[in-house]
RNA sequence: GGCCCGGUGGUCAAGCGGUUAAGACUCCGCCCUUUCACGGCGGCAACACGGGUUCGAGUCCCGUCCGGGUCACCA
């Protein structure tokens, strides 16, 4: 069976060129951890500032890992970061198409290629028998490694099952070179004749990625630095196809403590975790890519990174060549952070429903409650436990209203209550500053610093020692009646 | 175990042969103040170790130790 040369000419001739293309490739395993969403804004990154193409390639070579709603996870989480792609399995693009699954036959040729080409060869063994333990990998080990391409064929044509192996020169050294590593030099030794089709006629990933990569056109290859070591072996195959190398980019992984990668078998949060514990998208993508890249020259000191700004200062130059740990209290920094940049409207509408999760009644006002809190929340969950005493009157015992630095006590607040209930009752109007003045007047008319009449009034209003905002906010947020009301309950425990 | 990669405060990190070794998070003090928070100011805290090279080393070289990755018909 001769092989088909228009072919590759043909495939050759769709490769577009001269730009920079990137490519993020998951495999859909139905979850998006924290690392992968890294790798994904760097390679989303790399392309965007060099006025690049980013491609979405779905990589679902492998049959039995196959997760129902996978692909959507992906979709949604690119979507949702903004991480927009110009090509791929939704939006096409010109080398379709763009989930391997699709694309089986054309590993199978090039497959056969490389055979052709004396780079790789049949092999009838059973997995056993290749003996592949040690770090030494003897090409003497493997009897099919001797086979003559017609044996090879001859036994290919009679049916019997094979897989292709890579053929790895038994001799010299193989030097890569990675953008954050330099050249990384390796002994051909030291590398095996790994598999490139499997018996089912599926490439492997290794394969499969160099296929593509060059088949789309990739310029910058970005991925996980467990990648490192086979990379010697990538370089051979393009080498083996006559192919030119693209620029490696090796991301050192996100670690949830310094022996374990984060995973989801550690119950690492992934994306989708993050967000539902009350993570905003643009402080984990901040975050996250600050895990492992910082800006230099006039920016070095910058911390705060919108997309656009991430797009613009983004370079090789200052990747990380060692493993971060992800920390949640510094993530929830930057979340508090850009909860306290928003608008106040925005945060409104942004926290009401979290308010409304303990404050049921619509009357006590989402907007005014939501103003206390933008300064008050790291995280737009820490709402609903804040705002509870709105909604009811905690129980709480007489001691809260001591509290030596507003020189009060039981009975000091006992008369702080009485003066305050009826200057309350009797204020024309229920307004921010009709309440703050009224109060300040009548602590100036008592003698007594504004502390000591606002503690007991904070307290008996809201039932508990912290609070956010003051008593003249909750007040006004309670209404008159309720403030009252509970003003006449916290009188009569003193 | 072989091969590859890494090692600056608890964490993220600047640093590219000469610095009092930045900055951020955390923690602790103080100020502001109507509790708490926000904000402001200050503080604790680091070049893994041992040899070289050099007038001079966190920065270059070698060794040791520690950590990670990889050695699948998984990706």
């Amino acid at each position: 069976m001769a092989l088909d040369m228009k072919y590759f000419e043909e495939m050759e001739a769709k490769i577009p060129k001269g730009k920079v293309r990137t490519r993020f490739a998951p495999s859909p395993t139905g979850y998006m951890h924290v690392g992968n969403l890294r790798t994904a804004l760097y390679t989303w990154l790399i392309a965007r500032n060099a006025g690049g193409t980013f491609i979405l390639r779905i990589e679902d070579t492998d049959q039995g890992r196959l997760i129902e709603g996978a692909t959507e996870v992906i979709y949604r989480t690119l979507a949702e970061c903004h991480l927009d792609h110009d090509e791929g399995p939704d939006v096409g693009g010109p080398v379709a198409p763009y989930i391997q699954s699709q694309r089986r036959d054309t590993y199978g040729k090039y497959a056969r290629l490389l055979v052709e080409k004396g780079h790789a060869y049949y092999c009838f063994c059973e997995k056993a028998d290749s003996g592949e333990d040690s770090g030494d990998f003897s090409r003497r080990l493997d009897p099919c490694w001797f086979l003559s391409p017609e044996e090879a064929q001859a036994r290919v044509d009679s049916g019997e099952p094979y897989v292709i192996r890579q053929r790895i020169p038994e001799e010299g050294t193989t030097t890569f070179r990675d953008a954050i590593f330099g050249d990384i030099t390796v002994e051909n030794k030291t590398l095996d004749d790994q598999v490139l089709i499997k018996r089912d006629g599926l490439p492997t990933y290794n394969f499969a990625n160099v296929i593509d990569d060059h088949l789309m056109g990739i310029t910058h290859v970005v991925r996980g630095s467990e990648y490192l070591a086979s990379a010697p072996k990538y370089n051979l195959l393009y080498e083996g196809f006559g192919w030119e190398v693209p620029t490696y980019v090796h991301c050192s992984p996100v670690m949830r403590d310094a022996q374990n990668k984060m995973s989801k078998r550690h119950g690492d949060p992934s994306y989708e975790d993050l967000k539902e514990q009350g993570f905003l998208t643009d402080a984990i993508l901040n975050y996250v890519a600050l895990l492992g890249w910082s800006p230099r020259g006039d920016i070095a000191e910058q911390e705060v990174f919108s997309l656009e700004e991430l797009a613009k200062a983004f370079d090789l130059e200052g990747m990380s060549k060692s493993p971060a740990i992800f920390d949640i209290e510094k993530l929830t920094h930057f979340n508090a952070l850009y909860l306290r940049a928003m608008s106040p409207e925005d945060f409104s509408k942004a926290a009401e429903p979290y308010i409304r999760q303990t404050v049921k009644d619509e009357s006590l006002p989402a907007a005014e409650i939501a103003a206390l809190l933008q300064a008050r929340c790291e995280k737009l969950t820490d709402i609903p436990e804040k705002v509870s005493f709105f909604q009811s009157l905690p129980e709480y015992g007489v001691d809260l209203f001591t509290n030596k630095k507003s020189k009060t006590n039981p009975e000091v607040s006992k008369a702080m209550l009485e003066a305050a209930i009826p200057m309350l009752e009797g204020l024309p109007d229920w307004t921010q500053d009709a309440i703050h003045d009224g109060l300040v007047a009548l602590a100036e008319q008592l003698e007594v610093k504004n502390a000591t009449l606002m503690w007991p009034v904070r307290i008996a209003a809201a039932g508990q020692a912290v609070t956010p905002g003051g008593a003249v906010e909750i007040c006004r947020i309670l209404g008159r009646k309720e403030t009252l009301r509970r003003l006449k309950l916290g009188l009569d425990k003193l």
